[in-house]
DNA sequence: TCTGGGGTCCTCAATCCC
DNA sequence: TCTGGGGATTGAGGACCC
């Protein structure tokens, strides 16, 4: 979906139409969540950027903070479109999803007609890449931003991303892309020239081979529908720096209590509870306890967190705090999704 | 200018068991 | 009895994504 949040938003408020518009918290810590195009354009406003700084270049912009159930109706219904017209619809996150188009006719009149569906019932747009595999259409969905269709075969993306940052490729982040350029690897064309053995040796047996594949974009990964939750977290950053045990447990306990809500909420109980800690300095700790029982109950997840508070003992300012459970019982057994033959798949992203 | 919250997956080390 | 190789599980940390 384009701009998603931001989208939404101006559903609600025509009159903001074709102004700079943020989504963002307001405490002073806060950072941009969603920012429509034209304050992008304006100012060259991201998501992940700090809000303060967002709120200095474009004082003027409006800000809003963000109403997540509304995002999450929004979606709910873009979803619905979907899986109306698809049999194979992977959701990942509010505003994205593939679609598995493999033995359909004509992929790109279907999209067309789905788009079309979805900006008709909900007034959102998308942009839909359409290519040979998942990690393909994500690449091409970028292209046609905003609420644009683009249509590319793995043949035309090795010659079009020759000369592009292996950054472009999903799951390759700035870490890795430093570590390349260390190795003298600054493009697609150099990464996928290079003998994989050096990579192996860099990176690891497996990210290697990965890396290598993925420079000539090769991917089979399938889509498949059911996504399993494998851990829920809640945690929160502190507008001021906290330095007090006791003050800290006593958050702790409200995470806790908060999590464990939740979790009964959609009936889910873990074995492994765990915290995170943030000091001032941007180092991250993390404990965990992994208990005999499944559990959702705040009289077994309090007094563990509170545990692993207590014996970690931060000794600097904490900035953040979390709480986590993992280790759900999965109902059942991971179904044989049928391998796909995938002809084409089709990549629906924000 | 000073970096959210909610996740997933991977690696590596330690430990236990067969 | 000694030795070693796996596999499974746990725990910590980190990269990355929406």
């Amino acid at each position: 979906m384009d701009a998603f949040y931001a989208s939404v938003e101006l559903r609600q408020r025509p009159e903001l139409r074709g102004k700079p518009v943020v989504v963002c918290g307001s405490g002073p810590r806060a950072v941009v969540t969603t920012a429509s195009y034209e304050a992008r354009k304006l100012a060259g406003i991201h998501s992940a950027m700090p809000a303060a700084v967002a709120r200095r270049r474009l004082p003027d912009a409006i800000y809003l903070p963000p109403d997540f159930n509304a995002y999450r109706e929004a979606s709910g219904q873009v979803m619905a479109v979907l899986r109306r017209n698809a049999e194979t619809v992977e959701v990942v996150g509010l505003d994205e999803a593939y679609l598995d188009l493999t033995g359909i006719f004509s992929p790109k009149a279907t999209m067309r007609r789905i788009a079309a569906q979805i900006k008709e019932e909900t007034g959102l747009t998308c942009s839909v890449g359409i290519s040979e595999s998942r990690m393909l259409a994500k690449i091409t969905s970028e292209l046609g931003k905003p609420a644009g269709l683009v249509v590319l075969s793995r043949e035309q993306a090795l010659e079009r991303f020759a000369a592009d940052s292996p950054g472009l490729i999903p799951g390759v982040g700035p870490k890795s892309v430093a570590k390349l350029e260390a190795m003298g690897i600054r493009t697609l064309a150099q990464l996928r020239a290079r003998d994989p053995v050096a990579l192996e040796h860099a990176f690891g047996p497996r990210q290697g081979r990965w890396l290598h594949s993925r420079a000539g974009f090769e991917d089979e990964t399938p889509i498949t529908v059911v996504r399993e939750t494998k851990s829920q977290s809640t945690e929160i950053t502190f507008d001021v720096d906290v330095r007090g045990q006791a003050e800290l447990e006593a958050h702790l306990e409200q995470l806790a209590e908060e999590l464990c809500r939740r979790l009964a909420k959609r009936q889910l109980e873990g074995r492994t509870i765990g915290i995170k800690v943030r000091l001032d300095d941007w180092t991250n700790v993390s404990r965990s306890h992994t208990v005999e029982q499944p559990t959702n109950d705040l009289a077994v997840v309090g007094p563990v967190a509170l545990d692993l508070l207590r014996a970690y003992a931060p000794q600097r300012p904490v900035r953040l705090l979390g709480v986590r459970l993992a280790g759900f019982d999965s109902g059942e057994a991971p179904e044989a999704n049928e391998p796909p033959e995938a002809q084409m798949q089709l990549g629906l992203t924000a």
